[in-house]
RNA sequence: GGGUCGAUAGCUCAAUGGUAGAGCAGCGUCCUUUUAAGUCGUUGGUUGAGGGUUCGAAUCCCUCUCGACCCA
């Protein structure tokens, strides 16, 4: 024995290695066990029946995240999927020896315990251990009980330690899948076929926006990565499939804010012989059942206004020039001459580019003036033309689009139309949106059109935004697991 | 891209030009129904990186990295 060992109690890492190397050298090797669990914590609590302590045996499997050591016994908690499960282990039940290998045991490190089910004092139900298994150490300490994880940097990079400390994060972003399986469920029960399409395409269409771009290398081209499903689902409307919708990743290469993150999630629907009031209803009952399922209420905290949403009254319904008309107290606004715009919108405290459309302007108005108040559910229809190339021309107002953009807590949630399908005037509303880059006119899905597609429906929602606010979160970062962050130092 | 703020022990935070501290975690002790368990003791720092000012820098200045918020 060297009489001289170096003092490594300050560093929780050398001391966890060094407990490992102990184990192993006694032959144990806690990354080669296995443990065949009966419950997860949760279903493990409900198995317990009352009054009637230590009949029901479970075993149970998770991470030490709570010991308190009485001596002789602790108490410890586990977590698992489900949450917190407490466990008793009293010296005199495991005998000596597990239990002094219990007692060199971790914050951290994963367990598999077996024992039956009881009711301390105190009420809360608790596994009595009768033997346990160290299923892997860990080698790195948790984040702090009490205060958990707060450094955001830490908490997007190490996502798995924000949901195992903090309780909060984990509870938001296990919202998210029960929200989106909720949604496949309610479209899958109204006959909507889920479909796959591809990520890699030759033309980025559907969509205003700036693509990422790759290279396949045997074919020698490059591709880019998706902005938008819909010029693909709509095909499939030409093909038959009348009912279709994708949950799908798009990437869009722009910048990374509170609201946006280069890759989201966003859900198209399409329905045959449906139209923008079709989708009216299709989202309020999509969304309404959705709050009273998923979240057991129809009334949501809005974190940035302080209002408090309303899911289950009446949704609001306005034309897109009247929001205009109303915030810039001009009836005759959409008669002005650009230059009057132009001097109206700086009034507004607004930068304005004067090489802007009078659309534009127009647009940035809206943007900036009305939609961040529109707290409530609000319908907002017939948007001008210019701004969605892909929709009917109003039949009494060529200026507008049979549409509606669903905004909810000031953000845009749910864009809708009643799709164009006539392929000439498809093709001549292209032509002028792309003006000079023909390029990127994805004239397949023109051809589509000519084989004739029906008249429909479609609307796309972004699945990130949707859950922003029906979590409360107040960034999008909060309810992606990992946001894109730049690669660490 | 611009502005503001931030980075100190494993984690959460103090220390405003003069000896870098606390709580939790860790290490050692006591405790067989605890609930942020309690108890006594105790270790732990290249203050994000680099440069500068100063007798002296976590603190002031410059550059860089990463992050948050606001703006474009």
């Amino acid at each position: 024995m060297s009489d001289i060992l170096p003092d490594i109690s300050h560093d929780q890492h050398a001391v966890r290695r060094q407990k490992l190397a102990d184990l192993r050298a006694t032959g144990v090797d806690p990354f080669r066990a296995t443990f065949a669990t009966t419950h997860f914590s949760g279903d493990a609590v409900k198995a317990h029946v009352e009054g009637q302590d230590n009949t029901v045996t479970v075993a149970v499997a998770g991470r030490l995240v709570v010991i308190r050591d009485m001596g002789k016994s602790q108490f410890v908690k586990i977590l698992d999927q489900q949450g917190q499960i407490q466990l008793y282990v009293k010296k005199d039940v495991v005998g000596d020896d597990a239990y002094a290998g219990f007692k060199k045991l971790d914050l951290g490190d994963i367990i598999g315990a077996k024992g039956t089910l009881f009711k301390t004092k105190t009420g809360e139900i608790t596994v009595r251990i009768e033997s346990l298994v160290l299923l892997a150490k860990a080698l790195r300490p948790l984040p702090e009980k009490w205060h958990g994880l707060s450094d955001p940097e830490q908490v997007y990079r190490q996502r798995y330690l924000d949901v195992i400390v903090n309780p909060e994060s984990r509870t938001r972003l296990m919202l998210r899948p029960k929200i989106v399986s909720y949604i496949r469920r309610f479209l899958e029960d109204r006959k909507f076929i889920e479909v796959e399409t591809p990520v890699l395409e030759a033309t980025a269409g559907g969509a205003a926006a700036r693509p990422f771009v790759t290279h396949h290398n045997t074919l020698g081209v490059d591709f880019y990565l998706r902005i938008a499903t819909e010029l693909r689902l709509k095909r499939m409307l030409v093909g038959g499939f009348d009912r279709v919708f994708e949950i799908g990743r798009i990437f869009r290469n722009e910048g990374v804010s509170r609201r946006h993150n280069p890759e989201f999630t966003m859900l198209e629907v399409y329905e045959a012989y449906s139209d923008y009031r079709g989708m009216m209803t299709l989202i309020k009952d999509l969304l309404t059942t959705l709050c009273r399922d998923v979240l057991g209420t129809m009334k949501i905290k809005h974190a940035q206004s302080g209002q408090e949403i309303d899911f289950g009254g009446e949704w609001r319904e306005v034309r897109y020039k009247d929001l205009i008309k109303e915030a810039t107290g001009d009836a005759d606004w959409f008669a002005r001459p650009k230059a009057e715009k132009i001097a109206k919108a700086e009034a507004l405290g607004l930068g304005v580019n004067p090489a802007w459309e009078e659309f534009e302007i127009t647009n940035e108005i809206f943007s900036k003036k009305i939609e961040p108040t529109l707290i409530q559910p609000t319908f907002v229809t017939h948007l001008p033309k210019e701004l969605c190339p892909l929709a009917k021309i109003t039949l009494d107002d060529p200026t507008t689009i049979d549409v509606f953009e669903l905004t909810i807590g000031g953000m845009e949630i749910a864009p809708a139309y009643s799709e164009q399908n006539d392929p000439d005037v498809q093709r001549s509303m292209f032509e002028q949106q792309a003006g000079e880059e023909k390029q990127s006119i994805d004239y397949d899905f023109l051809l589509a059109l000519e084989h004739g597609m029906p008249p429909a429906g479609g609307m796309g929602v972004g699945i990130d935004r949707l859950c922003i606010l029906l979590t409360g979160a107040e960034s999008i970062r909060d309810v992606i697991l990992f946001p894109q962050l730049r690669p660490g130092a």
